[in-house]
This record gives C-alpha cells, structure tokens and sequence, in this order.
DNA sequence: TATATTCATGAAAATATATCATTTCCGCTC
DNA sequence: GAGCGGAAATGATATATTTTCATGAATATA
C-alpha cells in the first residue's frame, strides 16, 4: 500500500520549521530517534534522500522541498478534516433534510429556519417535497431527517412530536356572498371553484373531513402552486381555498379576505415533527424541534 | 497528534468503490476485520460514525460522505508525490543548476541544454551567475550541482571532467588594421580599446595569461555585458575583444569579425564542468556531463 | 582540546495493526 | 418461521511498526 504517511508529512514539515530533529521531536512529543527512524524508513522505502547534513543542522534536498510543499498543502485538509468530523459527531454540523407532508406549512417553516440558522451557523438546511414512498419511507431510508406532518405514524423507530395546532378555515374574497358566514357548510361549496395544491385530493383535508364525508364535491377544482398566486385569484373571486387561519390572517394586510369556519365546529388540525429514533443525540435535529415547538413562531 | 491517517481514506475510499468491506478487504490486500477494526477506531476516536449499516451493507454518513471528499481529494496527491519521489531517487527529475564562470561559454551552453531538456523531460536547468564564494563555493554549498569553468581547482569531494577545448582570440572589425595579421602580440594592444564582459580583470584570461605578464595594459577599456553589442561595437571599430575562435566564427555570417592568434603560439583554453562527488548517481546530472563532452556541440 | 549539541544507530519495549476463529445480524428461501 | 448464506462485528492472538533508551559519531564553540 501506500508508504508515504501523513505523520511522516507532520515530521517534515516540522522539522522545517524548528530547523532541527531535537526540537521538532519536543513540539511532537517524540524523541529525535523517533523522528530519525521514521524518515529513514521513507528515504529507505523511496530511495530518496530527503534531507542533507549540512554542519549538524538538516537541509532538504529537492525532493525534501517538494514534500514540504505537499505537506504545507494536505496537512491543514487533515486538521479541517477532524475539526469538521467532530462538529458532526458532536451534532454541530450537518445538512438538517426536511420534508414537507404538508403545503401551507411552508410558510410556518421559513419563519422557523431563519432563526434556526442563525443559532446553528454550521448547519445547512434543505427541503424537500416529494417522496417515493411516502414521507415515512423517506424517513425510514434516510432521505430526509425531519417529516412535517399532519399524520403522524405511531411506528418502531420513528418519533412524533406536536409542534403547533391550527384550524383550517375556507378563504373567500370581498365579493363573495359567504364573507360574513358565521361557518359554511359542505353544501354551500357545491357551486363554488376550489383552488387546491397539486396534490391527491386524499391529502387535502378539505376533502377527506369535510366534503368527502357530506358525499359533496365542488363544481370546480383549480390547482395552484404558490399560496400567493393562490390568494390573489381568491383575492378577485375566481374561486375558494382551504387554508390554515394563520396563513390567512398573515396575507391580510396584504389581500382583502375572509376566512370562514369549515362546519359548525370548524376543522382543527395539528402538526407534527417527525424523526428517526436514532437520531436522538443529533443536537441540532433536536434543536429544531425545540425551535418548531416553542411558541413564539 | 493526527488520528485520521492515509490508510483510513484509503480504506473510506475504497469501500465506497466497492460497497462492502470483504471486497474492499482483497482489493487493499488486507481481511474485513482488518478494515472493520481501522475504522470502529477512527469512529471511536472521533465520535461520529462514518457508515450506518443499512441492510447487509453500508452507507455513508454525512460525515462519511465529507470523509470520502476528502480522500478523492488528497490520495491523489500523496500518489503523485510517491511516483514523484522516486523520480527524483532515479535521478529522472530535479532541477540542474548550472553556474557559469566563464562568460562566453553561455553561447556554447545555450547549443547543450536545448537537446538536453528534450532527453529529460522532468528536468529543469537553472543558471546562474553570480556567487558570493566563487564558483567552487557555490558547488560546496549547494547553491549549484554544475560548475561551468576553464579553472578546476581538484579537491576532494568534487570532480571536473574536461568538455572542450577552444582558442581565445582576438576579434577586430574591418577596418582595423590588424585585421590580416597572423598574431598579434601585447605590445599591439597598448593603443587599443579592449572590450570585455563586465568582471574583474583577473578572470579574464586576455589580462592573466596575455597582458599582464607582459606588463602591458589597453589604451581603454569597455565592459559590456552581452556578446551580441559587444560584436557590434568590434564591427564598427570602436574597440576589440578577446573571444573563444568558435564564438567569431559562430558570428561569421552576420558580421564582419577577424580573428587573430594571440602571441605566436595562441591562448589554448579548456572548459571544465565541476561537480559534487555525492551527485555521482544523480542519472540527469551524469547525463548533462556527456551532453556537454560529445563532440557534436 | 575539551565541551556541548545534534544526528545516527541498534536493541528492546511499547503500540498499533492484522489475522483467525467466532458470533451476530439480516435477508432470502423453503 | 426455521434454516441457510453472505457480510459485518467482536475478541483473543500474532505480527509489524513505532518509539524509546542507551549509545556512538560528527561538528561547531569556547
């Protein structure tokens, strides 16, 4: 394998620098033999000299200089290397990947991450919205570290945490005749156009507790991307969204609209932070649940 | 000191290549548990696990995959510097510092190292001139591995070995009149303006081997650093030089030079290159000597 | 010339690394 | 789900390597 070894590179450079076997050996911890033996051995091994007796003090030789160069590149890479790898074991460091079971929770998360960063400058975050198997199969295989759900799935090895609850409410426009509803009723939708993420109607809540149960569907479906985009054509009565009440009250200042209780009772929802269990000692992964769970987001 | 070593990237490397730590094992020649110990150690002495056991094999960590960049990173580099270093053992590469004591011979050496650079293609040359202690010192000293000089002083510890033999001359214009003389003798030069390179008068054999002991000296006398001027200006008649026969003749075709014979017998001079006896089995060193001996130059 | 300092050397001790023989884990098949 | 096979983990042992200790040799300094 290999003869070249970072410690003799450590040696060389060392002995650069003090000028002398004897005092790069104390800033080692080596005596000088040590030293003597080990670049002995790489002169041997190379059939190389790499220093010169020069009166008693060393001199490189040319080949010495170009390894001191190839020290003075790769020596600090190892340094970084080790600083770096005990940021990671410690939990300092990392790429916190987040997934998204949820859309308007994207809203709610920029304003998590920007503080989190700032508290954790060493550690990246990226997120992520769509899974092949699901965002508890890329839990389980690795592909994201954190899942932002409203389903929790009580499984072996997986870990659920409530960060905030919130009603989902329908959002209409200044002109629409149900702006001063006290609720609005499955029903009361079936003329109505629905403006919804693109996703399978099996993930929107409005759906599966609200009109699907009633046996009601809208006489229109649009899907729409952005939640901007979305609340400006509710903004001008192209249709109706169903949307955290957070949210809404957020684009208020913004967009003039009315958002309406989903049934007498209106809809409460929950999310959840999800997490491999194996996870537990990566600080900052815990630290963001923390930051997610306090109140002040 | 270190803990992260060579052979731990190697071994991070290559079972990234190979995806399991028996096939990697017959590849680096070493057995599984071999590998399994290296890396439980640096893991242990880290505290950050590099792989995670996935099914039956293994996939890397974030800190694993910072661990694999750096490997693609640096082992490269070490490689490079075995193969380089034992270049440098072979004698197939190092830089060849030539000083030169002798001023007109760079014409003749500039004709050797263009051949000579093709022949070893990982082998710079450097030039030199000017040395604190003298040529012989430069050699002791290192500052030099060839000495260019028509004064070998045999010492112990270096080695001159002859390389050509030329006929110092003097050069006049055409209108000179001494331009058809069979010799010229010192006595003639009294009214002259003599023309030399710029260095003390005791290293140029037109005073220590022709002027002086006649105890005669020039009218006046030029220094001129570049062979080329100093042709122009002997051209033009406004002086003469003391060159090697082969450099006027070498200038024949461009200009008008005589050479003439200095005292009946001529100035026959030998040209040495010196070197360190320890240089003995530096192969591009050796070579240089029988570049610059063979007769085709 | 004596002296102190520095590198080289060889044998012995201390460490580190690799191996062997098992065990454990996981996925696959019957 | 019991048994099989492939692969990693583990622990004890063996082998290599590294380090030290105790010197010797060389060289500058007083």
């Amino acid at each position: 394998m290999g003869i070249l070894e970072r410690n003799h590179l450590t040696i060389i450079q060392e002995v650069a620098r003090e000028g002398s076997l004897t005092a790069a050996g104390l800033r080692l911890n080596l005596t000088q033999p040590a030293l003597s033996h080990a670049i002995r051995k790489i002169e041997n091994q190379l059939g190389v000299k790499i220093w010169r007796r020069e009166g008693r003090s060393l001199v490189l030789t040319q080949a010495g200089e170009w390894l001191l160069s190839l020290a003075d590149r790769v020596l600090p890479q190892f340094e970084l290397a080790e600083t770096r790898l005990q940021q990671f074991g410690n939990g300092e460091r990392g790429t916190l990947r987040i997934g998204m079971e949820c859309h308007p929770c994207y809203q709610w998360l920029l304003k998590i991450v920007s503080p989190y960063l700032e508290r954790w400058p060493k550690v990246d975050v990226d997120v992520r919205q769509k899974f092949q198997f699901g965002g508890i199969g890329a839990l389980f295989s690795n592909e994201i570290d954190i899942l932002v759900t409203p389903d929790p799935l009580y499984k072996p090895g997986l870990n659920f945490t409530p960060v905030f609850d919130y009603e989902l409410v329908l959002v209409v426009g200044a002109q629409h005749p149900l702006r001063e509803a006290e609720f609005v009723l499955p029903e009361q939708l079936m003329a109505e156009t629905l403006i919804t993420y693109p996703v399978p109607s099996e993930r929107l809540d409005i759906y599966t507790q609200f009109l699907q149960p009633a046996g009601i569907a809208p006489r229109q479906q649009k899907q729409i991307e952005t939640t901007d985009i979305m609340l400006v054509m509710v903004t001008h009565g192209r249709g109706v969204a169903a949307l955290p009440r957070w949210l809404v009250e957020e684009y208020a200042s913004r967009f003039e609209l009315y958002p309406i209780k989903l049934g007498k009772n209106g809809i409460a929802k929950q999310i959840f932070l999800g997490r491999r269990e194996t996870d537990e000692e990566v600080q900052y992964l815990e630290s963001f649940i923390e930051f997610a769970a306090s109140p002040h987001f």
